[in-house]
DNA sequence: CTGAAAGCGCTTACAG
DNA sequence: CTGAAAGCGCTTACAG
């Protein structure tokens, strides 16, 4: 049984006995159609069960009314999990385009891929939203070729000064300070941190920042023994870091990781280490990742806001692609209290 | 400054001195031109960051090279998460897809959408992959309707009698059974079910129905007021359900529920009633989420392959829009031993 | 308010 | 091996 062709405007036109013009306005609801000419037509459409072509309307138009979401995934950690933060990223991002009426393409770069403007270009979105580009330095030649083509794009991450581009991000700096704050708050006075603390990743340079920050605030010194570089967010990392840490000898009472996934791996290496938490270091993460309140235990942390970062990231966006201006934009953090920072176990 | 309107494959052909057709041709990588030719015409298309434009290569193919993913969710719970086994499915299937070479477009569906065909209609999609279509009853009318419009589509979900459509999930029978049979094997008698037995939810029946042949096998009846209907997967269900099950105080030393969100509200409220997993009771689940491994105690479960089933998924679409019969497909479940069962604890 | 016509940028028979 | 031409299904000036 061969099925019906897809009815066409011409088909509907026929049936109605008015120009495929005319059909064309009357889905659109354009004013310029009389009113009983325009039901007659949507009638029809309804009963032929018509759906414009979105192909030759987006030729026709020149834009396709679609998104599109580049996730950015290290070479490496080819088969593992994607990165739950980006995944949480994802669904408030697929709910914000809905709700503006457009569509989504999700796509997996990887991280060396020649990916800019691969999807404005080829007219499939009309514009990109980048989620965990990488090593911003890296990033930045592509951010500024992707300006300079004129492609529509915001980016999640930390406001860089000097960025070329627009973005959204929560405000890393006074998370970290807050969280920084709380545990210094508890008496804790040799905290570790575990992150990058260069322009390579700029989110975890701007937590530190605020660790160092919430140092000054109390008058307390920051033994630089105690800050480990880590540039990737998976607990493995997490828990090397934690290892060397210890193994470097330096004492210390708590451990500020920049990310939830690091936070999870330094407490397991803890715990291999016979290291009690919160009792004998506090622990706290960044992100607030649905895993962090079933953690054991349950991680203090910094939560981002990714029902409005998502709404904001398609918003701004939008309003690109429309040729307003938009500016980068921070949100709030929040820090949320569990038991690893010992919290209702002060020493 | 106006942007340079983007190239088209006019523009290469005027540049290399052919015709439009000898450029389409050559950027196809058509037997049928001559390679000087080709090699001139690829090198201007790279020079001019020319790339074909997706909407009139649809239009006139009448394919698009995208596949859509419809995640449905409960309309009652707006803006809570995303079911994390969902977001699991969803990474890989990105993946598979990308690999592929297709594009996906993702989109969260109400329940109660009009949602046949949508996607494919519009031409933006050459099929669908369906997850999480709510009440199996209510969505069979549409997926009869999805296949008599001869829409290419495949539902993740349970293998069914006399379903219209194909499938692929994972073997829920074989899976309830073997869990279950661990738990009788640790030496419980009387293990309660929280999930729905019916045909609205038949995942979760099948789950019930090895359940029920492990018992049988085990020569172990089942009571009947130890299985609690819920048809949500969520943890405030999972912890309701519990809630009732203590309520109608029929002893139990075991829970299987249909999935990690209701084990873990089910352990929620077992705790909050003072009743210790697993020394009193044993806890079991479904999934394998991410957060699983964290629950306190440590979620023992059946693991869902979603990598196999992503790949399966993508690759039986791509089969049926390709016009090649595919048959629905039942992947294998396999357990995960962890504390909550108590198998290093056996009373 | 309506229609005839052009054109978005490709792919692909058709003819050479 | 190459080119001229048709056509995919719309939207939108343009003319009435």
């Amino acid at each position: 049984m061969r099925p019906k062709a897809r009815a066409t405007s011409f088909d509907i036109a026929f049936r109605a006995g008015v120009s495929q013009s005319t059909v064309s306005r009357a889905l659109r609801g354009s004013p310029l159609v009389n009113l009983d000419t325009q039901r007659k037509v949507q009638a029809i459409a309804r009963q032929l069960n018509y759906t414009v072509d979105k192909n030759a309307s987006a030729l026709r138009r020149q834009h396709s009314g679609t998104l599109a979401l580049l996730l950015f995934e290290d070479p490496t950690s080819d088969d593992s999990l994607i990165n739950p933060f980006f995944l949480s990223m994802l669904g408030s991002i697929t709910r914000a385009c809905a709700r503006q009426g457009h569509d989504l393409l999700v796509s997996f770069q990887q991280l060396s891929n020649d990916w800019h403007a691969e999807y404005q270009e080829s007219h499939k979105a009309d514009g990109l939203i980048l989620l965990g580009y990488g090593d911003y330095v890296e990033a930045c030649d592509k951010l500024a070729a992707l300006v300079a083509q004129q492609t529509h794009f915001v980016r999640w991450g930390a406001i860089v000064d000097g960025q070329p581009d627009v973005s959204v991000g929560c405000d890393n700096v006074q998370g970290g300070q807050a969280i920084t704050s709380h545990l210094l708050g508890l008496g804790r006075r040799r905290i570790a941190f575990i992150g990058d603390t260069t322009e390579h990743r700029p989110e975890f340079r701007d937590r530190h920042r605020g660790y160092a920050a919430a140092h000054k605030a109390a008058g307390v010194d920051v033994d630089p023994a105690l800050q480990f570089d880590a540039a990737d967010s998976t607990e493995q990392v997490g828990h090397a870091a934690m290892q060397a840490l210890i193994a470097r000898g330096a004492p210390f009472d708590g451990v500020f990781a920049a990310s939830d996934l690091l936070a999870i791996g330094a407490m397991h290496a803890l715990a291999d280490a016979g290291l009690r938490v919160p009792e004998q270091v506090s622990v706290v993460g960044f992100d607030d990742l649905p895993m962090a309140s079933f953690a054991t235990p349950a991680l203090t942390t910094v939560q981002q806001d990714t029902k409005a970062a998502g709404e904001m990231l398609v918003g701004h966006l939008l309003k690109r692609i429309a040729g307003e201006d938009v500016a980068s934009t921070m949100l709030p953090a929040r820090i949320v209290i569990r038991r690893s920072c010992g919290a209702r176990a002060t020493p």
